[in-house]
DNA sequence: ATTTCTCTCAACCTTTCGGTTGACAATCTG
DNA sequence: CAGATTGTCAACCGAAAGGTTGAGAGAAAT
């Protein structure tokens, strides 16, 4: 199983943010410098940077310094691990989804029930 | 592709949490009260009622009640959702690993070079 | 050498998060 | 009925998130 851990916190909390997301939408197509991954987003270019330490530090991108410049680049593991938790719960999105769905509609007849 | 909104945003914080992870797990085996959840969580009640709260906007959870008792279940469509929106970077995490480490070794090779 | 460009850092601000406590509503139980 | 159980809500607290501005380090361009 994936280890439940602060690790995946990180991740996850990586990736709650729409900001964060576009900037690894953007790394999936080219590296791209910390001003490139600002320029998108509304925002100055030092929230841009703190958008990318949050990235970095959940190990989503990997950063060298050419230059003035530093070149981010995808580093899609945890990724891979973010998915492999939430595998787990493949089966119950495959198959329960029935049962649960067939379970509320069970309660709203009840509740239909109740009221006449 | 999956919709890259305030939904997922929702999703990806709700489970940016271990002890929110540690419900849905729970969940997944079987259905619980409130009271329940919170049990093998160390903090009060309230603040588990809190996390089902997050879990519940987020809606990886319903909620029926029963006389004085609340029954949650996992409702784990938007676990697919959030899978969804990572199968985007399966391919990185399948091939385009091989080629970024090749450049990481690349890089380090290369500060070799530069400090001898 | 000076200026410009790229980026980080520190300080600050406001909002949200994650927890507490106390009060209360509603429901079971005796 | 009184009393215990289950859960929410509101108020509060400290810490973290997410943004700003201003200063400055470091590299490049002129």
């Amino acid at each position: 199983m994936v280890e439940d851990s602060e690790e995946i916190d990180q991740v996850f909390h990586a990736l709650s943010n729409r900001t964060r997301r576009g900037m690894l939408r953007r790394l999936s197509r080219q590296e791209c410098t910390v001003g490139e991954l600002a320029a998108p987003a509304e925002m100055s270019l030092a929230a841009a940077s703190k958008h990318v330490q949050v990235l970095e530090r959940a190990g989503l991108v990997n950063r060298r310094v050419r230059g003035r410049q530093h070149i981010c680049s995808l580093s899609p593991k945890p990724l891979k691990e973010a998915s492999e938790w939430l595998s787990f719960y493949e089966e119950f999105w495959n198959t329960s989804l029935d049962r649960l769905e067939a379970v509320l509609v069970a309660d709203l007849e009840a509740e239909k029930g109740d009221n006449a």
